[in-house]
DNA sequence: GAGATGACGGGCT
DNA sequence: AAGCCCGCCATCT
């Protein structure tokens, strides 16, 4: 058994956002959840945060719980949410229908 | 080691 | 519905 360094945790949550299929959205609890720690959705957060931008890692796949763009600031916000419309998710009233383009972590995409 | 920060989530007012 | 507070976890100073 290899040591869980806390290193370790970004890249698990790296490897599961690249699993999120194209055109679908998922929450940081969501994530955090499927890596085993559901209260963990701020260190998702900071392991987004990290990601270089020539990341291969669909971080704009990753909004809240609401289904709103956490980004504040600057053009992050609106990047996130550009390149969400291009791979097909419609935001209504600045927010994405979790029924709708809600990824449950499967292969289902 | 301790304190502060943040791309969060849930509950209360 | 909108705003405010507390709790959670990892990272930075």
């Amino acid at each position: 058994m290899k040591p869980v360094r806390a290193q370790d945790f970004a890249e698990r949550v790296y490897d599961l956002v690249r699993n999120c299929p194209r055109g679908k959205v998922v929450s940081y609890g969501g994530v955090a959840a499927l890596l085993g720690h559901p209260r963990a959705a701020r260190a998702v957060g900071h392991a987004l945060k990290m990601l270089d931008p020539d990341t291969d890692v669909p971080w704009w796949r990753v909004i809240n719980s609401r289904g709103r763009v956490s980004i504040r600031g600057g053009h992050g916000p609106l990047l996130q949410r550009k390149l969400l419309e291009q791979e097909g998710v419609e935001f209504v009233r600045d927010r994405v229908d979790w029924k709708e383009y809600g990824w449950d972590g499967g292969l289902s995409g």
